[in-house]
DNA sequence: CGACGAAGTGAAACGTGTTCCTATTATGTC
DNA sequence: GACATAATAGGAACACGTTTCACTTCGTCG
């Protein structure tokens, strides 16, 4: 394999690894909380984590890596979070706007975190690709199990519906963290591309 | 107004200040094309426009803006050659599908040139509000007439879904510019949404 | 024509992501 | 415990976006 690729908690032998690699990423998200994509510098998380220039690159091999792999583990905590309660609502499409409403009010609690993390997961290239694959899977199973909870054999339409709202649902991530559109208006996107697919 | 904004072509006044824009844009493309995102350097461009690295600032206050101004300038060209001619297809779906799969094709010929525009689209932050408006309009405004060619009075459904649609087509390229999925996968992403959403 | 302000030039300098190198420290093996 | 190997520390150096500044050129107004 010539990709380059992060370290992830697998990979990591010892428990002083394991230990390095998660006060790297809580550095990162803890400068990302203060001051967003341009407050996370790669000098300042090697410091704040207590760890040499070196060895965070030898960890996560750009800033990019860095930061779309804090997303991955943050929304594995939103998703693991999401697993275990039954959702509420009637009907996948309620079920759906709760969970997309519910997490991007969560996002939007941190304007600086979401806008760092947004920012370098639209801005990762293919040398990212495994932990974008990751962040991707885990928001379509996300929307999926919304829509059909408990359900093992997806339809190829409830999943590409679901890979829709994910992107409609990225986009207006975009637009608001990137100050083109408002709360409400992304509330909004959500809500009319729900209606207009979930039938 | 406090926003920092790049030079359009309407704000300068003489006739040797629109054509250094218009070096400046054509280093861009050029240099864009060959080597995507990472070969459009602002002292290259300079150079290549035959204007001094502050100048550049003068006339593009960021490389974003730069980028963004020039996919401005493409886009204007596309919808300009797509705005004349009757587009092909029997209903809304068909002619939708043509307009996003000519436009997709004509961005895969030219790799680079589609990667530099687009990462620098998506990263793009609120500063280049204006610039990114632009060409938001003209791809919603490319979407609704192939929906309803002609048609002045569109309802809001039908502007709900170009954008819908719109997001779905920037979210496919991309994951193609990223090297996340392939031609055909774009393609498909596409057809698959618009069969959702145009009914 | 001459003066004055705006626009352009050229080059230096700064900040931050990234790379590289050497010395030091852990880690695992016999 | 001694050694080989890998991991880490520490820091210099490089690349490129961006800023700054002193100087020159250009266009306009009196």
């Amino acid at each position: 394999m010539s990709t380059v690729n992060s370290l992830t908690a697998e990979d990591l032998g010892s428990a002083a690894q394991r230990e390095r690699r998660k006060r790297i990423l809580d550095a990162t998200i803890s400068l990302a909380t203060q001051g967003g994509f341009d407050a996370v510098q790669m000098r300042a998380v090697a410091e704040q984590a207590d760890v040499a220039l070196g060895t965070l690159y030898r960890y996560f091999p750009s800033k990019i890596h860095l930061l779309v792999s804090a997303l991955g583990r943050e929304f594995e905590r939103v998703e693991a979070a999401l697993r275990d309660k039954p959702l509420p609502g009637d009907d996948p499409a309620d079920r759906v706007i709760y969970v997309l409403k519910k997490t991007t009010r969560g996002m939007q609690g941190d304007p600086h975190l979401t806008e760092a993390l947004t920012r370098a997961f639209m801005f990762a290239d293919a040398s990212v690709q495994n932990e974008i694959h990751t962040v991707g899977m885990l928001l379509t199973s996300m929307l999926t199990r919304a829509m059909h909870p408990g359900r093992t054999d997806l339809t190829s339409d409830d999943v590409a519906i679901a890979r829709v709202l994910g992107d409609v649902w990225l986009s207006a991530l975009v637009g608001w963290v990137t100050g083109r559109s408002s709360a409400e208006e992304v509330s909004e996107q959500i809500e009319v591309a729900v209606r207009l697919l979930l039938r």
